[in-house]
DNA sequence: GGTATTCCAGGGAGCGCTCTCTCCAAGGTC
DNA sequence: GACCTTGGAGAGAGCGCTCCCTGGAATACC
């Protein structure tokens, strides 16, 4: 960095707080690192000379020798083969509710720790760009947002041996912590939920098929589904967009009039099909029951609200945060997993 | 950090790739940092020797002697008085499409710098926290998304030194280097054309007053329409989500029922105004001609597709990060500032 | 009262890098 | 052939911090 105080010299040093308050390097050290065996009297002279010099410690001399850094990467991966969409990456993930409340639920942990969270998009071909700035060091560990099956980064952290934890079940076995949560399960309330209210023909707009958590909630609603004997259920794939879901329902009413009940693999694409449905003048949830994924803030603002299915994304992110701590702190390389149980919000549309 | 290869040990030092290639350190160090004086044979070996021993800089020690981190951080600030409201302030700022394009933009500048952009939410009671962050010094300099005149973070900045762009004329005169776009004009532009279109009784929803941006739109607005007589402006202030749109376009034609043609200060409040036009059962755009601002991937997902004032946030995000990297570079302190001009996107809503 | 023990401040090494300075060798000049 | 210049490699200091180790003073123990 190149912080000139305002008046253009430089920024105090630990020596300089020393000899500002008559003690040694290493007194001031310990003050500043909370370190119990330091005379009250000397502490405070010490604090003061720190409030009087405007002292901040110096990071990067910090962590060359404690070798760390106090801080995380929330990193939101792309797969390659999903770059050449319409929307781009970064209208995508800062578009979907989804980002905000990871944040807000890793926040709500790192910042007691006096953890920084460093926010990171890596579409595909930023991918070495951002795995650059892992490796030099920026962070101590990663939270990992990752979709495809397809996405390299997992393994990659893994092989640097950085501290990482994913926010779903990787799409191949790897050593790392994970969360997740019951994505047949959700997908089986749904389902259920439709046809309690009696409908009959049900079809889903699946999330991209290459990304496990999508198979899961397809798997699960097909699997639901099958139980009460519906063999063959209509679905079409959309990218999590609220374009996207438009497109899909378009085709799947387009080739099915006959659907009476709809589940979306999340809220946005929800909202999306909402909209086509509208356009096409079918009523929601007269002639088409809708159930939507994620319970996000886009679930209230549709209209007709949304049924949709809950996960506790905030209590997710959380929970990742707390498995990277711990695996930053110790040396103990034992991957966990931690899932969670989805639940039905049951609104308007549904 | 903590990071250890997969086989527990260290990752090589400068010293160690120098002893492989039998070299010394200030030769590896040179080729690293590309120095031009050295034989391109030896230059070779070395290069060798680094992919042999995986070798990377560790980013503290170089940055304890350069001063310099490559990175910078993109702040979005939030201010105190607006903290208390229905939607958090993380799902506000990751719902807009707007902070996807700064970063798109800014990252078409700095990625091929090799520069690192770090993204830090910074609402309110946080602020000491991104404020630690900064000072110490973990970057070399800040892009400040600072919306209100009452956000101290631009000052604070300035007082710490710390070279910072905004992305907004600053509440208060402060010798930083900023971008905008002319708010007045594009309130003008959407002016002009409601009335060209034959709109009689206009009205508005404006962001937060407590932004210059908001102030100015709607100051733009009344400004245009006083010119052709207009007196009396109807308004109503929203905070720039989808849900205060359409809460303010209840209140106005609960109001005013004989509105013709609105403006709106963002393109999400458009999309929720629209909706409570839809609710309220007024056809849009005979009934009400709708106007938004920004040209984002919203107004392109209402219905109807919005009429909409297209700022260049991309080009004004890569502007900003143009003369932060400027500053960073030279110790020249000079602030400057860079003026976008809006224009009119003509669509179906108006 | 002498020795063992504890407590706490200071000294010093060293984290991994950059960068200036030095030095050597090769080539050019008169 | 003696001198100077230049290109390019190595040596060494030092960035600001932590942390181990040492040592002196204060306290406890026999």
């Amino acid at each position: 960095m190149t912080i000139s105080r305002p008046d253009g010299q430089r920024s105090p040093t630990l020596e300089e707080v020393a000899e500002w308050a008559g003690v040694s390097r290493s007194t001031v050290s310990r003050v500043i690192n909370g370190v119990s065996t330091v005379d009250p009297d000397l502490r405070e002279l010490v604090q003061r000379a720190i409030d009087a010099t405007g002292y901040v410690p110096n990071l990067a001399a910090r962590s060359l020798v404690t070798r760390r850094t106090d801080s995380v990467a929330l990193v939101v991966s792309e797969p390659d083969d999903r770059t050449e969409q319409s929307e781009p990456f970064l209208n995508r993930i800062f578009t979907d509710p989804f980002l905000g409340r990871i944040t807000a639920g890793a926040l709500e942990v790192l910042r007691p720790e006096g953890i920084h969270l460093v926010i990171m998009p890596a579409e595909s071909p930023a991918h070495h760009h951002v795995l650059r700035y892992l490796r030099q060091g920026h962070v101590d560990g990663v939270l990992l947002i990752s979709s495809s099956d397809e996405d390299p980064l997992p393994q990659q952290l893994c092989d640097l041996g950085i501290p990482a934890v994913l926010s779903a079940r990787p799409g191949k076995p790897l050593p790392m912590s994970y969360v997740d949560v019951e994505q047949q399960v959700g997908a089986k309330l749904a389902a259920e939920h439709l046809l309690a209210i009696g409908r009959h023909h049900l079809a889903t707009i699946s999330g991209p098929l290459d990304m496990p958590s999508s198979q899961d909630r397809l798997a699960g609603f097909r699997a639901a589904l099958a139980v009460h004997g519906h063999a063959y259920v209509p679905s079409a794939a959309g990218n999590f967009t609220r374009a996207s879901g438009e497109q899909a329902a378009r085709e799947l009413f387009a080739a099915h009039p006959e659907i009476d009940g709809l589940f979306v693999a999340n809220d946005l694409m929800a909202e999306g099909a909402l909209q086509a449905l509208r356009d096409l003048g079918r009523r929601v949830p007269d002639e088409v029951a809708v159930v939507g994924f994620d319970n996000s803030i886009a679930a209230l603002q549709c209209r007709p609200q949304l049924t949709t299915i809950h996960q506790p994304l905030e209590e997710m992110a959380a929970e990742m945060a707390r498995l990277l701590l711990s695996r930053i702190g110790k040396a103990d390389p034992k991957p966990r997993s931690v899932i969670f149980h989805p639940r039905l919000i049951k609104r308007e549309s549904a």
